[in-house]
DNA sequence: TCAAGATAGTTGAGCAATCAACTACCCGCA
DNA sequence: TGCGGGTAGTTGATTGCTCAACTATCTTGA
């Protein structure tokens, strides 16, 4: 602990409403991340992870991205994704290619080989998605956890830029 | 995939509003988590897990509990629940000792220097609870979160039943 | 124009998680 | 009473992640 740290005496414990939503949302996302992985580990060609790859990939322009830019919308460290993307250009899912106009760079390319296993997995993947989240909630509530979800997005993005300035 | 698996011609694929808000609710959950992990490796004396951990510990009787009600309560495996009890035992955080009436079990107890970690590490991790999500919400956001996520946790809880049961 | 610092990405060692196999024990039933 | 199947937990090999150190390139400003 730094000499920042706070103390018992200055915190603002949780009331009693607080608590409950916090323990049921460290609780619900546990279990739908552990389902929805099962789900893709037991009958999916590629794990969430790689899924969650692929998709950024096949929305970008020319299926390219830049290692760094995936980092950032997958939430990964650099380090993980250089070891992710290695496994991945291994099985023929991607490969890299040397990012024009930046000789530091590097363009992650999705191969016709990674846009037939996201085209395999989808259906699978929706399909979870609905039935541990989309069809449980009502269109308000989805749209609340939209709504609420981006705050939260928003607040812990903040944080990270000061932590990179230090 | 199997002979189950379902086909893109009968899957109901996601409208825009309810992709819109499932990728709040992945990439929120992603950055939330992130920055409340950062929080407990840059300044607290226990990791998130181990947080976790404790606190369950901390509010059962005796400050003890079966491994697989602990594994349970933390959607953990019960091999990763073994490792990671093995790492805080030799931390002095925790003790195992036989569970009384089934010479099978094992008891998790939290020490004294496991209850001062979790006594320490509460102020840092609650506050930063409040910075990343319960000040970012209103009451009413968080209630809703709070009743939609209870709701997706009893949905996927419903689906772990049933893959045990194969 | 060139030095200092920032950015992009990789590397490899050490640590943690996963998976299947294993031991030990409990329960129900014949 | 003992056998079959289930439950509790551990083990160790494999795989994946983390962290700090490193190379290479870009940018800025004196």
């Amino acid at each position: 602990m730094n000499d920042k740290s706070v103390t018992s005496d200055d915190v603002r414990w949780l009331d009693e409403q607080q608590q409950w939503a916090w323990r049921r949302f460290l609780d619900g996302t546990s279990r739908f991340f552990e389902s929805l992985g099962d789900v893709h580990d037991a009958e999916l060609p590629v794990t969430l992870g790689e899924y969650h790859l692929l998709v950024q990939l096949s929305e970008a322009p020319g299926r390219t991205l830049r290692m760094s830019a995936l980092a950032e919308y997958l939430v990964l460290s650099r380090s993980r994704l250089t070891h992710t993307v290695d496994r991945m250009e291994r099985r023929g899912l991607v490969e890299r290619r040397p990012a024009p106009g930046d000789r530091r760079g590097v363009n992650c390319v999705m191969t016709d080989a990674g846009f037939a296993a996201l085209v395999a997995s989808a259906p699978g993947h929706v399909t979870a998605v609905r039935r541990f989240l989309v069809d449980v909630l009502d269109d308000e509530e989805m749209a609340m956890l939209g709504r609420a979800m981006a705050k939260v997005a928003s607040a812990a993005r903040g944080e990270q830029e000061l932590a990179g300035h230090e």
